[in-house]
DNA sequence: ATAAATCTTGACTGATTGCTCAATTTATTA
DNA sequence: TAATAAATTGAGCAATCAGTCAAGATTTAT
């Protein structure tokens, strides 16, 4: 290899693509991200095949970013409760900080671009909701249902909770109880 | 008015809009609409002002066809505990039914092209559900919060839910009253 | 320093699309 | 039946877009 990427530039890109997909759709042309991102509109294709190979790295990239910025913290001492508790601040707090993220993975979810391995591998990604989830509801109402219902629930309720709390930021964070208070009643 | 427009013409493009939509995405072309929909690309424009148009309206048919669908049954001798859950069921069938129709309407609903008043009018036609909710939760958790919140929880769970119904068809009963379950435990 | 490999550029292409319009047909009214 | 107004048609226009490619620039390895 000669010349390398630069990895800069595939962010910037990444970055550039979910502004402009969170304000215009999906169609966001890719020239426009291309010279916003600080290229030229060719570039773009040597770090993605095509456009919809786009669309499915940008899907694994948000689901990592989330995963990452709701899971990471060191929760050994707190109980399950606590901890799901904590995931949910941190989930919708940052859902909604991050509107165009949220936005951009919205319309990707919806969209048959994103193939099933890509799904699978976002999936991953938010394995330890899964398990901790899988863990709280042993004792409630929801431990004979599939596993990934209750998983889909949990996020539905997140972004119907997000929705809310943006319309109106005065009340977020009473928003944000009663989602959970939702959640809670579902799995337990 | 020398020459009527033609109704089943209008309701043609909708149906066929419907589907090519719930194949293709918002991108299916007007030309191909109009020409299965047995006219011609132009004559879609004295139908629909532009593509816009047509998509508000068609959202609006869409939900309308809905409410007709889950709210319409008389139901006087029923408690209203027992109209939501033949509601849940009406609501979920016929989305598991109607794959087309649901998929269209979300992809609409995730969309700028609907406007606000179309969502309102959308949302006028649900206007039974929103009271009977009302009623049922007055003695439960979610008595204070903002009674749209509670109306889109329900809408969150009924998508959910479906999904896995349309997933796996052979469980869609259980998967069905899970669903249910969830939305009782969440109002009640 | 030279060569090799790859990135970068941006003009260009082929395909697609929403919508228009002049000509024609059809339904309504008097 | 004639006059009128509006629907219908489909070729065509202007705009847009994803992706290509030849020429040049840059980095790495020898």
């Amino acid at each position: 290899m000669a010349r390398p990427k630069s990895d800069d530039k595939r962010k910037a890109i990444l970055t550039t693509a979910c502004h402009l997909i969170s304000q215009q759709g999906l169609s966001a042309p890719t020239a426009q991200i291309a010279k916003e991102a600080g290229i030229s509109s060719g570039s773009l294709f040597t770090y993605f095949e095509n456009k919809n190979v786009l669309f499915n790295e940008l899907y694994i990239e948000l689901k990592g970013e989330i995963a990452q910025a709701t899971l990471s913290s060191d929760q050994i001492s707190n109980t399950p409760s606590e901890q799901l508790y904590i995931f949910w601040k941190n989930l919708t707090y940052w859902l909604m900080r991050n509107h165009s993220k949220t936005k951009t993975l919205q319309l990707l979810n919806n969209s048959d671009d994103i193939n099933d391995t890509t799904r699978k591998t976002g999936e991953q990604s938010m394995a330890k909701l899964a398990s901790l989830i899988d863990e709280v509801r042993q004792i409630g109402a929801m431990k004979e249902s599939p596993l990934s219902m209750v998983v889909a629930y949990m996020e539905s309720l997140a972004n119907t909770t997000v929705d809310f709390m943006s319309k109106d930021v005065a009340n977020s964070e009473e928003h944000c109880k009663t989602g959970f208070k939702a959640l809670w009643r579902v799995i337990r």
